[in-house]
RNA sequence: GCCGGUGUGAUGGAAUUGGUAGACGUAGUGGACUCAAAAUCCACCGGUAGCGAUACCGUGCCGGUUCGAGCCCGGCCACCGGCACCA
């Protein structure tokens, strides 16, 4: 019989789905087991083979966790709210609603194909009412809890999507999705106040189990820094706060800079005798874009406030100010202490300005180059901190600044609280109603879901306004608090919304009373193992993170960490190693592999493809490669006719051996090694013959990769059950050994012949066996000399050390 | 600039973490089967020299530690990713 992988794939989907075997069940005595991989945005594009990757990878995990007999969640849903289907939505007039249903058809037929074991009861979209609901109730906690707020502010404005942008969304000045430039703009926003558990943030990272540089991108991402903050006295009667991460150099402070949008400006203005350079200046700064701020990073700019002078607390000097947008007004207090002789931007700046660069860490030459070692340098021209370590000094000037009353110690972080409102159709709305005499009002929760207008247009206006504020039906409201004529909020929520808090609804997708139950949420969580792509690491890993401490805080979750274990996957590339893309017309569809080689050679290649943590790239040469494996599996199968129970003598250590290779590289993400493995093994038993007990074996071992053309095998051959839910081979240690081993003979660390010896042999004997090899021993006779020290590893080798 | 990672045949990649470098798969070469092709099967497949046994060289480059280094240490080079005036 031929293997007809079409048939076959689609007789086992049919039998899977009807028998609901991989139904997972809240409660019950088996161990849990929650696998998750990030779930898909529905495009138009329909998915991609670099969907598959993980996908496959995670459901070969799962399939192997169903067999060692546990009750293991596996779910599959879609995050379907986002500009591109808004985009095709407003180019091809038709409601955003009806292109996510037919882009979510196209997508789940395709999951199907490839054979996934989802329980697909639980199903979730983050566009339908009834889980948006759930989104919105859980901002409404959020306002309630003082962590939703809305402010003036600049933000990160997209000049082509009309709309604002997270900081995480901005990459090198420009639009991460659509590389269009970002200017700054004034605009009232709201916001998450993820600042707020910045810390809990870093330091629940040593909990939990993430990979390396996930957590070093998230720590560095969160930035925080120690130091302390200074209060400088200036001669307009102002104080002016710095943060400083180097209080020991304060005696070296000889100028400031404030931001160009730092408060204390406005207030300063008519003091100046330069007021309308420093307008200026603060003119050019707020128009450029961030693009232009990096780009113009190499040279400083700056003015000099002429009529207002810092004082230095520590000395009483009096020290020029500067404006410089080398100054962040979001970082800190908007505002610096310069020690030009310890910090590279501040020597860059005095330079060029002239001002004063004073030694106070010796060890270089800071007229020459700014010295900013902290290990070795000892205190200079500091008064009573001369002589210290930077360390020490750090310290002693500490005590001092908090003692007199003119600082202290204090923690910063690069985080800044979250851009949460977006100016555009397609997302959760706001609960939220302004009303003029009660002012912010929050929905209640009765009232949830809070369900969008049907429109007719969903074009953005120029003006940042959203498209739901024309909408005035919808608008106009009454007051939750007053019953007055109040107006609702018209922003929506940011595509991050609905994907911060979806592996909660998995336990519970069908409740209406809860996002979940208490029962499912204790019994499921953590996650136990959450694969997905770098480059969410920023955004979605560390907002899930933080509304998930939240939702702990408010006693809605048992666990302080959503996830327990965090682990990710390099990019599938084109044909040589180019990026996919529709452009250079090298996107691989999965659909199109799988009609030509079946759903089972599709898996068994996308992760026989290499290093899963590293970026490949396809090669339809090497899918062939897979397609022969699984014939001769299917060719081998055919070749078995007995009824056998037990390993056959010659077979049995392979066996043992590959049962041990493949479970432990499956938890490792090797599945290229144990894919191998397999391979190995079918060409020994095609070669030594192969018994019903040994392939049973074999096809159970395969089963998590190639689930179809094993549970057909399965079948043809009357063994019991499905092979799909049967369980997983066990391997006796003892037995994964061969009785005899080739042993390499090293002459001076140099390989000079092999030696075929029984295993677990003594010293003494190997290195007689060894001497005694021919090749060995003319080799030794050559050489002369004679044997002074023997090395042998254990069943590896022996190395003879001759002088 | 700072922080991480990677560098192995023609090629994707292995190597029990200091112990026979190149598993497994592609591609290639030769052969079998075939009228022929596809498919399948067998053999070879890092480089140089040699009919050959064999010898020497070989994991980005230079040096070190070790009986023994792809793996450890020091110094370079190249590429990839993240951050980027964060005081």
């Amino acid at each position: 019989m031929k293997y007809d992988f079409t048939a076959i794939e689609q007789k086992w989907h049919k039998i899977w789905d009807e028998k609901q075997l991989y139904k997972a069940e809240t409660g019950g005595d088996k161990k849990k087991f929650y696998a998750l991989i990030e779930f898909p945005y529905p495009s138009g594009a329909g998915l991609h083979v670099g969907h598959a990757r993980p996908y496959t990878a995670m459901d070969v995990i799962a399939r192997k966790h169903r067999m060692q007999g546990e009750n293991v969640l596996f779910p599959m849903g879609y995050d379907a709210f986002g500009l591109p289907t808004e985009n095709y939505a407003i180019k091809n007039h038709i409601h955003p609603a009806i292109v996510t249903k037919n882009n979510i058809e196209t997508f789940r037929g395709q999951l199907q194909a490839l054979g996934y074991s989802f329980d697909w009861d639980r199903e979730i979209n983050t566009t339908d009412p009834k889980y948006f609901k759930w989104t919105q109730w859980i901002f409404l906690q959020l306002y309630k809890n003082g962590l939703a707020y809305k402010t003036k502010m600049p933000v990160n404005w997209c000049t082509s999507c009309k709309c604002v942008l997270a900081n995480e969304e901005v990459v090198e000045g420009v639009c991460e999705r659509c590389g269009s430039p970002v200017i700054r703009k004034e605009q009232s926003q709201w916001m998450l106040r993820i600042t707020k558990y910045a810390q809990r943030l870093l330091d629940d990272l040593d909990e939990v189990d993430f990979i390396d540089r996930v957590k070093l991108q998230q720590r560095n991402w969160i930035g925080r820094s120690t130091g302390a903050e200074v209060r400088f006295e200036t001669t307009a009667g102002d104080t002016v706060t710095v943060f400083t991460t180097r209080p020991d150099t304060l005696f070296g402070a000889t100028y400031m800079v404030l931001s160009p949008e730092h408060a204390l400006m406005e207030k300063w203005m008519d003091k100046l005798e330069n007021a309308a350079e420093v307008k200026a200046y603060q003119a050019a700064a707020a128009a450029k874009s961030d693009m232009e701020r990096t780009e113009l990073s190499k040279e400083k700019t700056g003015v000099k406030l002429a009529g207002v002078m810092g004082i230095n607390p520590v000395n009483g000097k009096k020290i020029p100010i500067f404006i410089s947008d080398y100054v962040l007004a979001t970082y800190g207090t908007g505002a610096i202490m310069a020690v030009p002789a310890h910090d590279e931007r501040d020597w860059d700046f005095a330079k060029k300005f002239g001002c004063e660069i004073i030694e106070v860490v010796k060890g270089g030459n800071v007229q020459e180059a700014p010295f900013t070692d902290c290990a070795t340098g000892v205190m200079v021209n500091s008064d009573f901190l001369d002589g210290m370590s930077v360390e020490e000094a750090k310290k002693a000037i500490i005590a001092y600044l908090t003692e007199k009353g003119i600082g202290e110690a204090k923690v910063n972080f690069k985080l800044r609280d979250w851009v949460f409102s977006r100016q555009r159709y397609w997302g959760e709305p706001i609960p939220i109603v302004h009303c003029p005499k009660c002012g912010t009002v929050p929905l209640d929760e009765k009232e949830l879901p809070l369900l969008l207008p049907q429109v007719d247009s969903y074009e953005p206006t120029d003006d940042g306004q959203s498209p739901l504020a024309k909408m005035t039906d919808w608008v106009n409201t009454t007051c939750p608090c007053c019953g007055g004529p109040a107006k609702r909020e018209t922003d929506t929520m940011p595509q991050w919304a609905g994907s911060s808090w979806y592996y909660l609804r998995y336990m519970d997708p069908h409740n209406d009373d809860a996002l979940a139950s208490k029962e499912a949420l204790e019994y499921w969580s953590p996650v136990d193992w959450y694969n997905g792509g770098m480059e969410h690491t920023t955004l979605h890993l560390l907002y899930s993170r933080f509304w998930h401490k939240f939702l702990y805080d408010i006693g809605v979750v048992p666990t302080k960490e959503p996830y327990a274990k965090r682990t990710s996957h390099g990019m599938i590339l084109g044909e040589g190693g180019i990026k996919m893309s529709k452009s250079r017309g090298n996107v691989i569809n999965p659909t199109d592999v799988i009609a030509e080689y079946g759903a089972d050679t599709m898996r068994t290649y996308i992760i026989f493809i290499g290093d899963f943590e590293k970026a490949a790239s396809w090669a339809t040469n090497a899918v062939k490669g897979c397609k022969r494996f699984l014939d001769k599996v299917w060719n081998l199968a055919e070749t078995v006719t007995d009824h056998e129970t037990a390993y056959s003598a010659k077979n049995e250590a392979i066996l043992h051996k590959t049962i041990k290779k493949v479970s432990s590289d499956i938890d490792t993400l090797k599945g290229n090694t144990a894919l191998a493995a397999l391979m190995t093994l079918c060409n020994e038993l095609t070669d030594n013959g192969c018994n019903a007990a040994e392939l049973k074996t074999l096809l159970q071992l395969l089963s998590p990769f190639a689930p179809h053309i094993c549970d057909e095998i399965w079948e043809l051959h009357g063994f019991e059950g499905i092979c799909s839910v049967s369980s997983w081979p066990t391997y006796d240690e003892a037995k994964c050994k061969d009785s005899e081993i080739d042993m390499a003979v090293q002459v001076n660390g140099k390989l000079r012949g092999t030696i075929h010896v029984a295993a677990d042999l003594d010293n003494d004997s190997v290195v007689a066996a060894a001497t005694a090899d021919e090749k060995v021993s003319a080799f030794l006779a050559r050489l002369g000399g004679s044997i002074v020290k023997t090395i042998v590893v254990k069943n590896k080798l022996v190395n003879l050390i001759v002088k």
